[in-house]
DNA sequence: ATTCTCATTCTTGCATACAAGAATATTGAC
DNA sequence: GTCAATATTCTTGTATGCAAGAATGAGAAT
């Protein structure tokens, strides 16, 4: 476990960052952070490089890294382009899924309508990452997996943000069960559909997403 | 100019793997690196961890870093995405074009023309990435540019290789003609349904780009 | 009082040093 | 002669040191 350092270290930045610790628009000092996790400063710095890599933080030359705050329209484009790539994994999912596909993606759906009835939002958050991946895995593209789980990754804070919505996670769910059935009857254009659907911020979604991150701002500020 | 060091670096291996200088397989040592370019070893290790994350090396732990070769199946994974992604940005490109994206849009396509015409392959290769990146511009969606973009380059060597397929010059120009039509006459989805075709490698083309990955296999062995 | 300039300080960027794990070679035993 | 075990070497991973650029503050001039 002694290469993980910097792995830990990027996890646990991007965490921070994540849960607002790190505040957009912060300043990531290196020895601060080397200091505050009891390493030198060159892991820290390969974590943080690798932070930049996905778009988390920008590098400033010369100028140290500062949390990125992407500001609604950028989130919105990326929903957008997730959502592309999630309709194209459900198009492929529906042409390619073996019989241990339809296994994972059932047992996915499940666990979400366990947490769905409980109404509980954070293990249904991650139930619904399970889902989703499920999708991607029968997908049989591993170029298209890894594509999809670095996005899904970067927009989790903001998934998170979506799932406080009134009743966002009961209609996610629904939705859930129409892609289910899309990809399972081999329905590929239909899987499609239904998954860009589900995944955009279209109309008024939109607009709660800009007031759940305005909130957020206010709270951290 | 005295700043990114490491960016030199990482542009210069990159392109000693584009142009097969480091064949697949290869190791990269980081003091033979270091001594080659006459820097230290730490912005050798910068550079690497970029390419790394980038997916052209791979970066066993405590093992050093080997080229990774895609292998065909791989690559075909990596067009797929292509084909998606651009098909996404023809389609936003219909619906959001101003007259500057037209104009940008013509002026590549022209020169295209020129290249294709003068049977310049070197030259056709870059104006078809002008072209594309027209394309990718008036999506306006800068998060949909960078992933573009970044897909874009790292698929550079494999297109290369398909422009040396016979006629694909002329076939991709004349393709790139309806792309432009349906683009400026707004109609979306014809946009992406072409570019989809234009990108994806089908069929014949697969087998040609087999054929030709074992030809500069061959070449570099 | 405000602003511009210069000096100080602080942080990053690169180099070097040191430690630890993996590859390799050598030696011994069967 | 071959295989295995151990020692050596070689490379990576981490720490620290040093230099240069940027931020900051003080002082002077308007």
């Amino acid at each position: 476990m002694a290469e993980n350092i910097v792995q830990r270290l990027r996890d646990e930045i991007e965490n921070g960052i994540v849960t607002n610790q790190f505040a957009p628009g912060d300043r990531l000092d290196e020895m601060q952070l080397a200091k505050h996790f009891g390493v030198s400063r060159t892991p820290i710095r390969e974590a943080l490089m690798q932070l930049g890599a996905i778009g988390l933080i920008e590098m400033r030359p010369r100028r140290g890294a500062v949390v990125v705050e992407p500001g609604p329209h950028r989130i919105y484009e990326m929903f957008e382009v997730m959502a592309e790539l999630e309709g194209m994994a459900g198009s492929l999912a529906a042409r390619r899924h073996t019989d241990t596909d339809r296994t994972g993606l059932l047992a996915a759906h499940a666990r979400c309508e366990h947490s769905a009835n409980a109404d509980d939002a954070d293990t249904y958050y991650y139930d619904n990452e399970l889902f989703h991946h499920a999708i991607y895995t029968a997908s049989h593209s591993s170029f298209l997996i890894e594509q999809c789980t670095a996005l899904h990754r970067r927009l989790r804070p903001y998934r998170r943000l979506q799932l406080r919505v009134r009743n966002r996670m009961k209609t996610s769910f629904s939705e859930h069960g129409g892609i289910v059935e899309a990809i399972l009857s081999g329905e590929a254009e239909l899987a499609r559909t239904l998954l860009r659907q589900h995944i955009a911020v279209q109309g008024d979604r939109f607009s709660d997403l800009v007031a759940t991150l305005s909130q957020r701002e206010a709270h951290s500020g």
